[in-house]
DNA sequence: TATGCGTGCTTAAACGTTTAATCAGAGACT
DNA sequence: AGTCTCTGATTAAACGTTTAAGCACGCATA
C-alpha cells in the first residue's frame, strides 16, 4: 500500500466538499490562493477521513522522496548504534526517513551500497567513509562525517582536540611515559586523535604508538598485546584511541595482575556502551553525536533545497561548512596518578569493593 | 531526483526504438507478449541509455514500495549492529530497501516510529519488540523477532536451548554453584535463557539469579554487583545472560583480584564485538543472525505477496512459521574447571602471557 | 462605462510506471 | 472462402499528488 489503510486521498476530500482536488492540495500545503474558511473545512474533513498523504505520489510529482541514505563503513562497528540513532533522530525531526546501507567491508561494496540508495531515489546521503576512502561525486548531495582533516569532510567531532584534552588530563595526573594504542594507521580519525594526544602530552612526555593491526598481522587476531611487558618497561598510562582497544588493554593488564588505576592508567575514546559499567569504569572522550548529526542533516537539507532552486548550484559534496564539534572528556576510575615507586608491583590489591562515583569534566 | 541522473525513462527507450512505452515495460518485465528479438533490442537500448527504472513511479502504480521497515527497541543496544547488518543484507538480497526507526525507549515512541514507517508506505516491517511489548495489528505484514515463547513471534534464536547448552557446558566443567545474571526480569529473551540455563545445569546444581536492574534500583547505575562476595560465598561460575553483563562481571572480579577462569568462570551471551578480544576471551553463546534475518525476510515477503494475491488473506502478524534457530556455544578462555580448594584465594596469579587459542564447539 | 486587477477557485497536464483492453495481421482449420 | 485463434504489438487509463495556467467575478480606478 503506497498510502496506508483507507482509500482516503485528496479526491475523496475534494468530492466530500464539492471542490476540486487541486484546491485541497493548495489548502493543505498553504501554497495557492484559498479562502481561510475553506482551508479550515478541508483540514477538518481531512482529519475526519483520516487522510494520510501518499508520499509516493508526492515523490513522483516533486522528484523528492523525503528519504536520506545512511552509508556506514562497517555496520558491525560498535560506534554504529550511536551514529545511527543520532542520524535517525535528526532526520526524522526534519521529516526525513533514513534508508540504511552497509558497506560490509570492502570499497566495492561501499560503491554498490551507494548505488542501491541512488536507485531508490534518496534525496541525499550521509556517509561515514571507510578508512581512507575518498567519496567521489555521486550526483546527489552528500554529507561526510569523518574528521576535519579529511578532505571533503562536512562535519565531525574535533578528534584532534579530543586527543589533546586526554593528553592534558594524563600529563596533569603526572604521567611521563605513555603508550598510545590505535588499531589502524590508515584511519584519519585515529591519526588525528593520536596527533592531539601527542600535542596534549607535550614535549616532556615520552610516548610510543602501537598499531594493533600490525601486531595482529604477526601474532594473529585477538593475540595478547604484551602490555604487561610495557608496564614493566616503565609505561604508566595506556591511551587507546577507541574504548574497544582500551577495554582490551584493561582486561589484559588486570589479568596480568597489574592494578588499574593504581599501577597504570587506561583510557579510551567514544564512551561506548560498556565504558561506564566495567570495573574500573573507563575514562574516555565522547563525541557529541547528536550535534554532529543535527549539523550533518541540516547541511544536507540545505544542499538538497539549493539543488532544487539553482539547479546545478554546487554539484558535489557539502563541503561548505566543515564544522568541528568539540569532544568531551569524561574522567572515570581507570585513570589516576602513576605508581609512585619504580617498576610496578605485579600483584593487584584486593579491595572489597571498587570505588564508585563518576566525575565528568 | 526520483530517478537518478539522466532523463532516461521508458518513453525515451520507446521513442528511440519506435515502439510504445508499454511494450518497453513488457519487454523488461517479461510479462506481456513481446517478440524475443524486440526484447533483446529493448534491453540493449536500455543499458545504452543507462536506464534506471523509477522505483517511485513503480511504487505509485503497484502500491508496493519495495521498502521494509526495521523497528528496534533501542538502537543503542550493542546487539543492534548484528541485527541491522543481517537484516539489511537479507533484505537487499531480496531486492528490498530497509528504513530504520528507533523506538528510543518508551512504548509511545515505538508506536510513533511504526506510524512513520507506515506513512512512508513500507511493504512490511521487521520488529524487534521492546521488553514485554505485544505488537498490535498494524495493518501491514510484520515479522517479529523476539523469542519462541513470545506470542506472535515469527522467528528467533532458540534462547532456551542456548541457555541449556551453556548450562551443560558449566556442569560438565564441574560447577555446582552458579550465579545467573540478567538485567531485566521482564525480558522474555532473558527469561528464556535463564530457564534454559537452569534446565541445562540440572537439579544437582545450586543456582541463584541476580537481576541487575533491581540491584541498580537500590545502589545506583553502574554500581558494583558485589560478585567478590558471591565468589567467597562459594559461587564458582557466573553465567550472564548478555556479554555486556558478563564483561561487567569479569572486570569486577578481576579488579577484586579473583582470577578468571582459574578461580571462577564467567560466561555470557551474544558474542558481542569485544568478547573475543578481552582477556580472558569470553565464553559465550551466539545467535545465528544471518539465518534469523533470512527467515524473517522470507516470511515477510511471502506475507506481502499473499496480501497482494488473496487480499485480506492473513491480516496480522506473520505467525505461521515461528521458527527457532539454534544457537552456538563458543568456548573461550573465561570458563574452566572450578577452583579445587574451598574458598578461593583472592590473589590472582600473574602470568606473563594469558593463554591464547580459541575453541569452538 | 470601460479597463484593470486581485481573489478564489477550477482545469488540465505532468511525474514514470503498470496493466487491462483492444486491434491488426497471419496462419490453420472447416 | 469464411471463421477462429494465436501473436505481437498499441492505446488508454490509472496510481495520488503538485502546479502552471486559466477563468469568472467583484471592486476600484480612470
Amino acid at each position: 500500500m503506497a498510502s496506508p489503510r483507507p482509500g482516503s486521498n485528496m479526491s475523496a476530500i475534494a468530492a466530500a466538499l464539492g471542490v476540486s482536488a487541486a484546491t485541497v492540495s493548495n489548502a493543505l500545503s498553504g501554497k495557492g490562493r484559498v479562502s481561510p474558511e475553506l482551508i479550515e473545512k478541508v483540514r477538518a474533513k481531512a482529519s475526519e477521513l483520516g487522510y494520510v498523504p501518499s508520499l509516493t505520489a508526492r515523490a513522483l510529482r516533486t522528484g523528492r522522496t523525503g528519504v536520506l541514505g545512511l552509508v556506514l563503513p562497517d555496520i558491525a562497528n560498535p560506534l554504529f548504534p550511536q551514529i545511527a540513532q543520532a542520524i535517525e533522530n535528526a532526520a526524522s525531526n526534519a521529516g526525513y526517513g533514513v534508508l540504511i546501507a552497509d558497506s560490509r567491508g570492502d570499497i566495492a561494496k561501499q560503491t554498490e551500497a551507494i548505488g542501491r540508495l541512488l536507485e531508490r531515489g534518496v534525496d541525499g546521503m550521509v556517509i561515514v567513509p571507510r578508512r581512507g576512502t575518498r567519496i567521489a561525486d555521486i550526483g546527489c548531495p552528500v554529507a561526510v562525517i569523518d574528521t576535519p582533516s579529511t578532505p571533503g569532510n562536512t562535519v565531525s567531532a574535533d578528534h584532534w582536540e579530543g586527543g589533546a584534552q586526554m593528553g592534558r588530563h594524563l600529563v596533569s595526573l603526572g604521567h611521563r611515559k605513555v603508550l598510545l594504542i590505535g588499531t589502524s594507521a590508515f584511519s584519519n580519525v585515529q591519526n588525528d586523535r593520536i596527533g592531539g594526544l601527542k600535542a596534549g602530552l607535550g614535549p616532556d612526555v615520552e610516548c610510543d604508538t602501537m598499531w594493533i593491526e600490525k601486531v595482529e598481522a604477526v601474532s594473529g587476531e585477538g593475540c595478547p598485546l604484551g602490555l604487561a611487558d610495557k608496564a614493566r618497561a616503565g609505561f604508566t598510562a595506556f591511551a587507546a584511541v577507541s574504548d574497544l582497544s582500551a577495554l582490551r588493554a584493561l582486561t589484559e593488564l588486570q589479568r596480568a595482575g597489574i592494578g588499574v588505576p593504581e599501577m597504570v592508567s587506561v583510557a579510551g575514546f567514544d564512551d561506548l556502551i560498556w565504558s561506564p559499567v566495567v570495573t574500573p569504569a573507563l575514562t574516555t572522550v565522547r563525541m557529541d553525536m547528536a550535534t554532529i548529526a543535527d549539523l550533518a542533516i541540516a547541511a544536507l537539507i540545505r544542499a538538497i533545497e539549493e539543488e532544487g532552486d539553482e539547479e546545478e548550484a554546487l554539484a558535489g559534496n557539502v563541503t561548505s561548512e566543515t564544522d568541528r564539534v568539540p569532544m568531551q572528556l569524561i574522567v572515570r576510575q581507570s585513570t589516576g596518578a602513576p605508581h609512585a615507586g619504580g617498576a610496578p608491583n605485579l600483584h593487584a590489591r584486593t579491595p572489597n569493593k571498587p570505588t564508585a562515583g563518576e566525575v565528568t569534566s
